[in-house]
DNA sequence: CACCTGATGTGAGAAAAATAACATTTGTGC
DNA sequence: GCACAAATGTTATTTTTCTCACATCAGGTG
C-alpha cells in the first residue's frame, strides 16, 4: 500500500471518526481523486475502511459488520456463540439485575433480553453497553474508568466496590481460558477485579464459553470452575467438564 | 404499517441488536418472506431499519446517517458543527486532559484530535466515548453510571466528584440553550452536575454552540455566559454575543 | 531524453440492487 | 362460498455499483 493511499485513508478515517458513512462519490471529492482510486485503496485486505453499497464505512464499526451469513457461513464461531447465548438467556427472569462480562461471547445474548420486562444490565464493557443502549426497555449501568482498547472495557479503581454496591441477581461470565484443574483465566489483569466482584456478590453465576477456550491457560486467573453455578458450553469443553465430577452437574448443553 | 411487518422488523432489530448488518437475502430467509416484502417494510419512513447497498442496518443511531453529503445534502447543521469544532480543536495542546460534553455538537472535534500527542479525554457521553475509542493514541476516561438514552450520556451519583478528582486542562462545553441574560441551559437535569464540575475545575472553559441555540432557554440551567473563557459560535449567536459587552472579547468566529 | 514503473483516470461491460408493474395469495366480513 | 382488500410474490426494467482492461500521467534512473 502506498504512502498517498495511506494518507487518503487517514483522512477519510477522520471524517468517519464519530461513526457513520460517506458516499463514495463524496469521499472522492473530499480526497480530490477518482472513485476508482478510492476503491483500489479500500480493496486491500488491511484497509481500515470498507465499502458497503457505495458508502464507505469503518471496517471495525460494529454497526456494519455482518452478523449472520446464513449462506456462506464460515462464521461458525458466531453461530456457536449465538446458540450458547440463547441457552444462557433462558436463565434470565423479569426484574433481574444482570452482570454481563466483557468480550464478544456474551454480546449475542443481549438481543435475547429484549422480550424481558424490567431488566437492569451492569457491565464494564463498551461493546456490551453499546448493544444494550439500543433497547429502551433495559436499564443500563456502565461502570466507567480508563478505557482499555484491547478488551473494549474500562479499568476503574473502584469498579469492584461499585459491583458490590449493586444487587446483582445473575452474573454472566466469560473467560479466555477454562482449565479443568486451574480454573478460569483471562488476558488482562484489569478484568480480574470486576469479575471477582461479580462472582462474589451475584446470587447466581453463569459461565459461558465456547470450546476454543477449553484446556487453555491465560495470564490472569480470576476464579475456579466451582465458582460457577451454571456452565454453558459445547463440544470439547462439554466433554471435558462432564468428566470433571465436582462440576459435571452444572454443565448445560446448548 | 401492518402487524406482521412490525413483527418482522422487531425480529430483525433483535438480530441486529449487538450492532452489525444483515444481507437482505439472509434477512428474507430469516423472516421467511421475499426480499421484496422486506424492502417494502423498510421503505416506510418510520421504520427502525434502513437498507444500505443490499444490507439491512439499524437506522436509529444518530451516527448512521451519512456524515458528509457534499452535493445533495442540506445537512448544513453538520457542516457548521464541523467548522466550529475545527476552530475549537485549535485550542487543544499536546498533553492536554480534555473534558468533552455530551450531545452531537462536539463529536466532530474528536477527529481533529488524532494528530495531537498524549491526550486524555474525559466524558460522560456514550457517543463521545465511542468516537474516542477508535483512536489508539487518545486515553479515554468514561464516567459511568445509569445510562440516559435521551442524551446518550450517563448519570452517575459521583460523576461530579470524579471530575473534580481529575486534572482537566480544557473543558469543551455544549449547551441546548444560550441566552444573553439567562446564560447556559440544557434539556436534562442529570447533565447539570458534570457540566458544573467541569466548569469549576477546568483551567480553561470553551463553549461551543451553533446559532440555533441562541436566545433559547431550556429547563436545566448550568452556568452563565461569563463562565466560558472562550465562546465559539457563528451567525446570530455571534452577532448577539458581540453586543454583550462582558463577553464580547471571548467570542471566536469559526 | 528515452525508458521504466507505479499510481491514477476513463470507459465499457458485468453484476447487483432498486423500482415498478402485475399476478397471486391470504384473510375477513357477509 | 363469494367478494373484496390487503399483503405478498414474481417478473421485467431501470439504475447503480462493481470490475476489468487499457490509457494516461508523474516521478525516478541510466
Amino acid at each position: 500500500m502506498n504512502q498517498r493511499s495511506i494518507q487518503r485513508q487517514e483522512r477519510l478515517l477522520q471524517a468517519l471518526a464519530g461513526g457513520g458513512s460517506l458516499r463514495l462519490a463524496d469521499a472522492a471529492i473530499l480526497c480530490g481523486v477518482s472513485e476508482m482510486t478510492l476503491r483500489r485503496d479500500v480493496s486491500t485486505k488491511d484497509s481500515p475502511l470498507m465499502l458497503m453499497g457505495g458508502h464507505l464505512v469503518r471496517r471495525d464499526d460494529p454497526h456494519f459488520t455482518p452478523v449472520y451469513d446464513l449462506e456462506t457461513q464460515q462464521d461458525r464461531g458466531a453461530d456457536i456463540k449465538a446458540r450458547l447465548c440463547r441457552r444462557a438467556s433462558g436463565y434470565v427472569e423479569d426484574g433481574d439485575t444482570l452482570f454481563i462480562d466483557c468480550g464478544t461471547t456474551l454480546v449475542p445474548m443481549i438481543a435475547e433480553l429484549a422480550s424481558r420486562r424490567d431488566l437492569t444490565v451492569v457491565t464494564y464493557a463498551l461493546n456490551v453497553a453499546n448493544a444494550v443502549s439500543h433497547f429502551d426497555g433495559i436499564r443500563l449501568i456502565l461502570l466507567g474508568g480508563v478505557y482499555q482498547g484491547v478488551s473494549q472495557s474500562f479499568d476503574g479503581e473502584d469498579i469492584a466496590r461499585q459491583v458490590r454496591g449493586l444487587g446483582i441477581n445473575r452474573a454472566f461470565l466469560s473467560a479466555a481460558g477454562v482449565h479443568a484443574a486451574r480454573g478460569l483465566s483471562c488476558f488482562h489483569f484489569h478484568e480480574v477485579a470486576p469479575k471477582q466482584a461479580a462472582i462474589e456478590t451475584a446470587a447466581q453465576r453463569i459461565l459461558v464459553f465456547d470450546d476454543s477456550k477449553w484446556g487453555v491457560l491465560r495470564p490472569a486467573f480470576f476464579g475456579a470452575l466451582i465458582d460457577a453455578d451454571v456452565i454453558i458450553t459445547h463440544g470439547e469443553g462439554a466433554a471435558g467438564l462432564s468428566r470433571t465430577p465436582e462440576v459435571a452437574s452444572r454443565l448445560v448443553h446448548p
